[in-house]
DNA sequence: ACAATTGCTGCAAACCTTTGCAGCGGAGAA
DNA sequence: TTCTCCGCTGCAAAGGTTTGCAGCAATTGT
């Protein structure tokens, strides 16, 4: 069928055990021979068995990654990253798509567990306890969600939500809404916490919790009224497809954005510079976080010593666009 | 290490063909003994060495899908729908992202034939010869991209693009452009021969085509000044992503749309109800080409008779929104 | 010239599962 | 009772690769 170490073996007179080092450790063979292998592998078009190795080594060279919707672009990035990532360390990469259902969730990472060098679990939709099951399956690496004794990467949802915070205050706003995501997400929970928690330098500041809503443009249009009833000037989305929603029904309630009242996201998703106005957002290094979780995975599976790689910067950053504007003096 | 078949022999005090057999095929099993069997797997938390399996099968239980680009929602619904009938298949899917290139993809393409049962690619950025070339090495199913002798599934252009051309017709239009995508798209050039192919029923009717775009949000902003330099009165975009830019442009133009001139996308992506006014838009049914690839791929996988599947019905459907009115009396 | 060392290479086992073949025992038929 | 057949089970080989160990030859040191 397809061509084995030990027909490249036959072709140039040497042994399987000569071949197997000349192709992965090439210092152990003389130099002559390894090119009359290497050379021997290459015309014939070997490939190898990756069934095989992983028998023996125990290991497949691959990993999985677990996202709760792939057709979000917030995710896709992530996967983007991750792949890129993967593919130059020479690994293959399974993707599962959860439709963020917790027992799919599981299902999904417990069957990839077993064929995969670990796996990537991108804000998970379980409990801590669920999730702690899950990691005894394998090395396993959490990104948007912290679980202690479980390695993990996350960017810095408060301190983004703090630049965005200074900001509207530099522009004057007093009165201040956060229109939340999802109760069960670990992002909003530290946005939201962020946002209570916020003192400015010197003014005084009223804080108001529109409430949960579902991270989505209908989300966003069911927050609008209450942003208008509560008086705020300001309105800070769980993300950007909320805070798009949000402005769609402003405006259909003839609520000028940001004249009368700023409306700001998270994620510079590519809805934020596709929509009029542009929204002001928090920019998330989506493609470093999936870099930097392989990296992370990796270096648990290949056994480095902590601390071997330096930590990336996953800063986040504070785009000011058109959607943010002075507070009316008066409403 | 992990439990395997030979721990569970010993358990249920059978031989490990028994074990294999109890487990794989049922039915060539004494039901005591196989009840015995599958107990201990269970208890045990027995999962089968899947490297083991394949190198005796010769099948990995895993699909390959190669995508352009994962953070277009576009590909991250056909990836969702792969994704779920593998899945319920019993496969898993490696996901790989080509960044839209042509090298990267050959590259990912072959690379995962050879650790994967069958490939999907979807929108080739490759020649046809390259493509053929790629066929070579396994299992080959391509989505959006017909080749001669290489198994495809694709929807309607053609038939989406005539039904939103009636439609605009229908209104009062008799000047029509169409704003390309990529010369090298499989879709564009389906769209842009039913375009200049389109003959109404009866009207007299100008056609313009406005030449190739990025299938991008700026693809549409710069089409936007030809379009209203072409003095049309209707404007088919190649997607909706360029319809979106395009709809930007008019409007940063003062000419109001569908006022003046009337806008239609293609995809149905979710940005076509984010912006205002909502597009009208060709509804392509992504995760049923998603599940349609997966299915022709095992059918050819496992060697099933052509056609023992009836052929799924991959329909398009004209999405009549906002963004397209009646056209202007004169201008 | 001999011993010790070093650098390459080959042998063979191991990884876990599937599957063709043969053997075993029991049931039914003659 | 004896033969046949059948259902169930076990043996053993096979699949491609890696790797510890041993062997071999050449080189270096004395």
């Amino acid at each position: 069928m397809s061509v084995t170490i030990r027909d490249i073996a036959r072709a140039s007179g040497v042994s399987i055990s000569t071949v197997s080092r000349a192709l992965a450790a090439p210092e152990k063979v003389a130099e002559s021979t390894r090119l009359r292998v290497q050379e021997a592998a290459r015309s014939m078009g070997y490939r190898p068995n990756r069934a095989a190795r992983g028998l023996i080594t125990g290991r497949t060279g691959s990993i999985g990654l677990v996202v709760p919707d792939l057709e979000n672009p917030y995710f896709g990035a992530v996967c983007k990253g991750v792949q890129a990532r993967a593919r130059s360390a020479g690994y293959s990469v399974f993707i599962a798509d959860t439709d963020e259902d917790a027992d799919v969730e599981r299902e999904a990472v417990s069957s990839l567990a077993r064929q995969v060098d670990g796996v990537i679990l991108c804000s998970a939709r379980n409990t801590d306890a669920a999730v702690l099951a899950l990691a005894a399956d394998g090395p396993l690496v959490l990104v948007h969600r912290e679980v202690d004794g479980i390695p993990s990467i996350a960017y810095d949802n408060a301190g983004g939500l703090r630049a965005l915070m200074s900001h509207l205050v530099a522009l004057g706003h007093r009165t201040i809404a956060y229109a939340g995501g999802p109760e069960t997400s670990f992002s909003n929970r530290q946005r939201g916490n962020a946002f209570r928690a916020f003192t400015p330098p010197a003014a005084e500041l009223e804080l108001i919790d529109l409430g949960n809503f579902p991270p989505t443009f209908s989300g966003g249009v069911q927050s609008g009224d209450l942003a208008i009833a509560s008086g705020a000037t300001a309105v800070v989305a769980f993300n950007d497809l909320v805070a798009v929603g949000l402005i769609d029904r402003l405006t259909q309630r003839n609520v000028s954005v940001p004249g009368e009242i700023s409306v700001a996201g998270f994620d510079n998703t590519p809805v934020s510079t596709l929509v009029r106005p542009h929204l002001t957002t928090i920019d998330s290094p989506r493609r470093q976080i999936g870099r930097a979780s392989v990296d992370l995975l990796l270096d648990i599976v290949t056994g480095a010593e902590a601390g071997s790689r330096p930590t990336p910067d996953l800063g986040v950053e504070l785009l000011v666009r058109g959607s943010t504007g002075v507070a009316p003096a008066s409403r």
